[in-house]
DNA sequence: CAAAATCAGATTGTGCGCAATCTAAATTCG
DNA sequence: CGAATTTAGATTGCGCACAATCTGATTTTG
């Protein structure tokens, strides 16, 4: 049977490696994450603005590769948890700003516990953290080139 | 704001380079799959399937690590297309065995062009993509490890 | 300037993913 | 054997993800 050098062999595919491994990280996460009351997408939006704010929801979906289709609703749910303000952008009315409101803000204190606890739980070395992070960043760039043919 | 070493910082996280390497993998399938009419969890049921059947709902569910929750409709709705036939086990009725059908055996032909385009795409030689997917299951070990204190 | 094209978000519909709960069957144990 | 426990799946409810479509605002162009 070979499975070892089968094409379709499951444990020899990368993508369900990278699927699994997604989803290990998100049950990990939910665990840290309830007792903030996040999700781990409400958390990807906070770390975006966390770094820079206010910005439009195309901005957070550019940075998190997320359509409005999946933003719209969860903004909208952050923003009746008190979490983010959304407001027309006055100079063009296309636009939604998001910012984090003053809870919102709070959070990030809160926050920095996880990625020191998360990195402890991956079992590995900051080098050998930081060249997968890249490794991965480096495939992700390929598979989009591939998979839009704009 | 040396972003590079904010623990914060959303590009330097291995969990978003995980999860968006994962979102960019589902999407380059879905082109793929399209053309069988499958989606990206319905392929992973018939690999798990191609490799040994019939199973029980639960090994599978052990094999992608995925609950009832998700694959009771999934395979009710694979069902309903015809891939696959499920029946209770006679030896012991709590099971619903699961095995493709001749459409989804069938399948597993048409299959076979996919693991060698994802590669091409992933632009990895095939020792950098095997070191890959043995990294990315190793984390995955040690993260599920972490997150499932029984 | 006005029509056409583009763009930002919102909406709708479908399919995961998972927690929590439920039912029925099988196993364990007193 | 019979009650308690465990197990396999199904169900319900919620939150992503994303394609497709729609609306209204802005930009482009003829």
């Amino acid at each position: 049977m070979t499975a070892d050098h089968d094409p379709l062999g499951l444990d020899n595919q990368l993508c369900f490696a990278a699927y699994s491994t997604a989803h290990a990280f998100n049950r990990l996460y939910r665990q840290h994450l309830s007792a903030l009351g996040l999700t781990y997408p409400q958390y990807l939006v906070l770390l975006v603005l966390w770094e820079n704010a206010p910005v439009p929801v195309k901005a957070i979906g550019d940075r998190l590769m997320l359509d409005s289709g999946t933003l719209t609703p969860l903004l909208k749910r952050m923003e009746t948890m008190g979490l983010i303000i959304r407001e027309r952008a006055s100079h063009d009315e296309r636009q939604v700003l998001v910012r984090p409101s003053t809870a919102g803000l709070a959070l990030k204190d809160r926050a920095r516990a996880l990625p020191p606890a998360i990195a402890c739980a991956t079992g590995l070395d900051p080098e050998s953290l930081g060249r997968m992070v890249e490794d991965l960043q480096t495939l992700r760039t390929r598979l989009l080139a591939n998979a839009q043919p704009e």
